[in-house]
DNA sequence: GTCTATAATATGATAGAC
DNA sequence: GTCTATCATATTATAGAC
């Protein structure tokens, strides 16, 4: 692996269960086994850093959200899916998703982090507001009457339940906050 | 009012826009108008400052839960008493809860602030399954099942929603994410 | 209780040799 | 591309005068 790619790996590590204002190059630096100034060769500014954190993040989450869509199952098997890529992204209650460390972090972001947020979030919604037209076809999601209001609340959901779970270090609050919606897909 | 009650004020401002992290004792000296120095004779340390904040805060939340608890109206009305609560603590979008604040924080807190933010989270818990049983009984929130079930997902939802809506600074983000459980309370 | 002055440390970032 | 050395600045915190 490439010396920059170990650095965008090991400061997404980071910034997901530190934040991302919490970590810092000297951190970093530590993580790599590389000098604090040769990780400026790299990403002259923090913010490049994020920049690159999140722009990747987002382009492999969709990747990932659009092998859910693509699969030849019922609505309910990939709501299911869903949250467990947004579990499994919590590495047990140590980490939260980017986009969750992100938008909890300082207002230290310049505009071109923050579309690449809101990007991230209107992403999100048009992907479940999809799901849930279909889990409303296909009539394996109960319950369903707006599937856009559904989407806004399931995004708002799993990371509020992401965000509890990492501060309690324990991953049974983000189950036990999804079950009611994981109990609507049969 | 005192020196004391207006640095808590101030930070705690300072700490639901910013982050907790993400304030030193200059801005709220620059805030308050008093020297950084003197600040250290009434917090001696920024965790003690920490300490004080969230332990005020939940004392003064529930007091206000208390009284909607005690209203002779419909569990439906506590309910949207409730979220408007979270959604003025919003201040437009531009502050969250210091609840959410310092779960978005980094891992920074001692114990005995941990030990606060888990009671807050239990003591909300609480209300709410009180709550939702209130509504079950009177039928005027719709499709309880399971209360318990119900004040998990609605306390991770209006989180959720908070950090979003700060995120984005557009409370309609909020308003959107909550307008399906609102719509349950005739 | 508040001030000035200062300490000890950490931060993001740059210059220039190799 | 990585290194050593350094800078300017910001951080929490303390000592001691008033």
């Amino acid at each position: 692996m490439d010396t920059k790619t170990a650095l965008l790996n090991s400061a997404e590590s980071l910034a997901r269960s530190k934040g991302f204002d919490a970590f810092s190059y000297a951190d970093l630096s530590e993580k790599v086994g590389i000098r604090k100034a040769s990780i400026h060769h790299h990403f002259p500014t923090k913010a490049d850093l994020g920049l690159e954190l999140i722009s990747r993040y987002r382009e492999v989450f969709f990747v990932a959200l659009g092998k859910i869509a693509a699969r030849d199952v019922s609505a309910a098997v990939k709501l299911n899916a869903y949250l467990a890529l947004y579990r499994s992204a919590l590495k047990g209650g140590a980490q939260v998703c980017l986009c969750v460390a992100f938008s909890a972090g300082r207002d230290s972001f310049d505009n071109s982090v923050l579309a690449e947020l809101n990007a991230f979030h209107d992403e999100s919604l048009i992907w479940l507001t999809s799901l849930f037209h279909e889990g409303r076809d296909d009539i394996s999601i109960s319950g369903i009457e707006n599937p856009l209001s559904e989407a806004r609340a399931s995004l708002a959901l799993v990371e509020g339940a992401q965000l509890m779970a990492r501060a309690a270090k324990d991953i049974s609050q983000f189950d036990d906050a999804v079950s009611l919606l994981r109990s609507r897909a049969s």
